[in-house]
This record gives structure tokens, sequence and C-alpha cells, in this order.
DNA sequence: ATTGCCTTTATGTCTAAGCATAATGGTGAT
DNA sequence: ATCACCATTATGCTTAGACATAAAGGCAAT
């Protein structure tokens, strides 16, 4: 039933996709465990890599689950995993061909208050630095940042006034790689938002939150509302 | 700089976080092309195999930026990926541990309104299953849906009467690998959505549409609204 | 100058083989 | 019966070597 005997080995694209239509076709969908990796290699005529490479591509798209010493499971309900692209709004707003233009509207040092305290584990008192910035697409509203940063883990933005360029560049030329938590929510325009937005207060906007660690040590959380309408999009 | 002679190979997580460190702390940053695999091999004592497991690990990540003959780029501002879990409603509202309810609230065959033509690639007068259901938690309004089917694509759907089972489930079932896009937004609540949700009218409500292929015959699209304060979350 | 071809080169992938590791299931002692 | 321990086994990862392929850059003919 598959049977490629080509001279030239198998691809683990071929095998991948041989084995996707073989799962939906239900062959294995009785208990839901597929050959293991040796069984598969001998059935393709390829090396067991081969076949590993493609078992490990499934995985990853979620398609299947593998255990060591368990097997390979198929997902009865695959928890299908789309990838998005957190794009900086420069970029975002660059990609749409529209001219990007960044203004800060407030910057202030304040203690860090409770809700903010305990997201990042901040101690008692805790100094942050408070942004609210705007981005503009050809002049018009594009997105109200609300960003704020942990001045323990990061002194070097004290001096940063930020009225040239945004937190969100300066981050991610300061520090590139680090973790993150994203969610993803709606939530009205509270009438400051509203104003900078140019929307009726409590026009539904699309919000996403990002909290930052580098090392396990908190150094920014930001609220990102978008302008009315927004989508983000993706493929998968 | 990045000397691990252990007796038994270094693994390519290991490779992976020394390499993310060395691009953070700008040690290519010039003209941002990594050494070659084999350097790198060389440098780190392994198999060119295992840098290249790491390397395309941290292209995934979307750190990276590899091309044939070209090398190996560090992408300047790295457009960072999120992934996210897609899960159909019953699990995601089982994995809170809350009791799932489904209902069906109306189902209708009609002709494809404009819109869903236009964005499924319909013809004049095609047929289409119109339903809305709802997705409780505990007895709580969790999420309406508003799907539509083409019926030419699905005829099978016609004879299902979605009454114990959510469309959702009955899709992933019956064409369960498949191409789709998705969109997130935020959207205020119809009076109609709003009365399901037990929330007021124009309440700000996070939405999910989804449009579904099928070897590029358009199956399904569907707008999912989650009830007030939503948040979908994910780490990467 | 432009076009087309050819060489070089770095990544992409496959093979064959081995050791590592985690989970399972049985065995034996208490 | 219970629990600790051990053997088994499927996946996870690394190695060393080879060929494939795409893209860059140079060379040559137009």
């Amino acid at each position: 039933m598959a049977d490629q005997p080509e001279k030239r080995g198998v691809t683990f694209r071929e095998i991948k996709s041989d084995l996707l239509e073989r799962i939906a076709a239900g062959e294995w969908a009785a208990d839901g465990i597929v050959p293991g990796e040796v069984e598969l290699a001998a059935e393709y005529g390829c090396a067991r890599a081969t076949v590993n490479r493609a078992l490990r591509d499934l995985a990853e798209d979620g398609v299947v689950e593998r255990k060591r010493r368990a097997g390979t499971r198929i997902l009865a309900q695959p928890v299908r995993k789309a990838r998005f692209d957190i794009p900086i709004s420069r970029t975002e707003i660059e990609a749409t061909g529209a001219r990007y233009r960044y203004a800060l509207v407030d910057r202030a040092i304040v203690e860090a208050p409770g809700w903010l305290r305990a997201r990042l584990a901040l101690d008692r008192g805790a100094r942050v630095l408070h942004l609210t910035c705007m981005h503009y697409g050809d002049g018009a509203p594009f997105q109200f940042e609300d960003r704020w940063i942990n001045l323990s883990a990061l002194p070097k933005a004290e001096s940063q006034n930020f009225e040239a360029q945004g937190p969100n560049e300066w981050l991610v030329e300061t520090v590139p790689y680090s973790d993150a938590e994203i969610a993803f929510s709606a939530i009205g325009a509270s009438p400051d938002v509203a104003e900078h937005l140019s929307c009726d207060p409590n026009t539904p906007l699309f919000r996403i939150e990002r909290t930052t660690w580098w090392q396990d040590v908190a150094i920014t959380h930001v609220a990102l509302m978008f302008r009315p309408g927004h989508r983000m999009t993706t493929r998968y």
C-alpha cells in the first residue's frame, strides 16, 4: 500500500504526507498507535532516521503525540497549532506599504502598582518605567502601546528618553532573545485610549498583552491596543 | 569561547542555547552571518548534523534565516513566532475542569450570502448550511459559534442534525487534516450574541474566525465569539 | 552591458549504526 | 498485597560519511 522502491531514497516529506493520508484514512484509528519507527522504515525502505524526521514533524504539527517507549499515538482530536509572527509595529505597518510614525505620549517613573508587581514578581516598592506611545500608519492611528519596564532588571532604560525610538524597537535591540508570555483578548477603549485611536469610548479593540523575561527575571510588560477592526491573521 | 570537549557528544540543545547567547552578545552582529555548519561543528567538536539540528531549530524559532549557499543570517529584528494551540471548545472547557455542554441554537440551509461566496470562492446560488451553536462551561456561556458549511464540498453535512454533537467536533472527525486561515479580532456583541452570552450588547468580545480548505476547496467558515474577558494565552 | 553557463559552496537530506533515556511490565522480596 | 528493582523496548539523539540542490559569483559569448 505504501511502496516507493525508488533507487534514490524516499524523502521524509513523502513519508510525512503519506502517513498523514493513512492517518486520515483511519488506517490505525483503532487503538491510535502507529507502527514503530523500525517497522515503518522497513516498510518504506529507508533509514529509521528518515521515518523519525517525518514523525517528529507530525508531532510538531500536533497530529501525533510521541512518548519514549510508549510509541507514537494519533491524537484523536488533533490540537492544530497555529503559528503567529509577532512583528514589531514598525514592521507591521511598513509591510502594508504605509509610512510609519511613532510618538511618545507619556513617560513616568513610578512605583509598580500591585497588579504589575504580582505579574512580574517584583519586590514591594520596585521602580518601573511607565511609557505610553502611539504608532501611526500613514498618519492614521494604528496602535496604542502601554508599556512597563522593570528598572531593576534593565537600569539602562532609565537613561533612554524614547522620544525618537519606540520602546519595542529599543528592547528588541537591547534584550533580543527572551522568553515571553503572550495573550490575546478584546477590551473596550478607555476614554484615554479612545482619544488616541480616534474612536468612541468602549469601542471593542483587539489587545495583545505580552510579558517578557530574560533568564527568569521579568523585563517588561506591555499591552498593545489596535485600532478598531484590526485583524491578526495566519494560515496553518 | 565555546569549548565543550566532553567525551560524550554535545547535544544540539546545548549548541542551540550557546548560539543564542553568542548571538545575543552580538558576536556576529556585524554582517549578520554565522559561521558555516562545518566550522561550527569543528568548534563544538561534534558532527555537522548536530549543528544542523541546532540551526534548524533556531530558524524555526525565527531567530535566524537560512538559505542554501548563502549561509545562516541572523535576523536583525527577529520575527518571533508564537505558537497557539487551536483546541476545540469541548477540550478547552474540559481542560479547565469544567463540565462541557453543547447546544444547537439554529440550523438552516440557505443560499450563500455575498460576503461568504467571496470568501469561500463559491458559485452564485451555492447552498450552504448555516449553524449557530452555544458552548457552555459548568452551565455558564463560554462561546457562541456561527458556522457556515459548504454543502457542495461536504454533502454529508446535510444529513447531520448537529443536535447532539457540535459541528466543530463532527468536522474534525470527518475532514481531519485540512488547511486553514485563522484571524483574531475584537468585535462588539450583537444583540443576538449578547443574549446568548448573557452580556450587554456591544460588550467587546474576542473573536476567532477560521476558514478551512481541503485540497483547495473551501469546506467551512466559522466565527467564534468568546464570553467577555476571555484571554487566549501562550508562551514562546 | 547583458545574457547564459558553469563552478563553487553552504545548506538540505539520507544512510547505517550505535548509545541514551524514559516508560512499561514483570520479578522477587518483604 | 505491596513495593523496590531490573529487563525490555520504542523513541531520542549523535556520529560519520555521502550525495542533492539552490544560489552566488565569475567567465565567456553575444
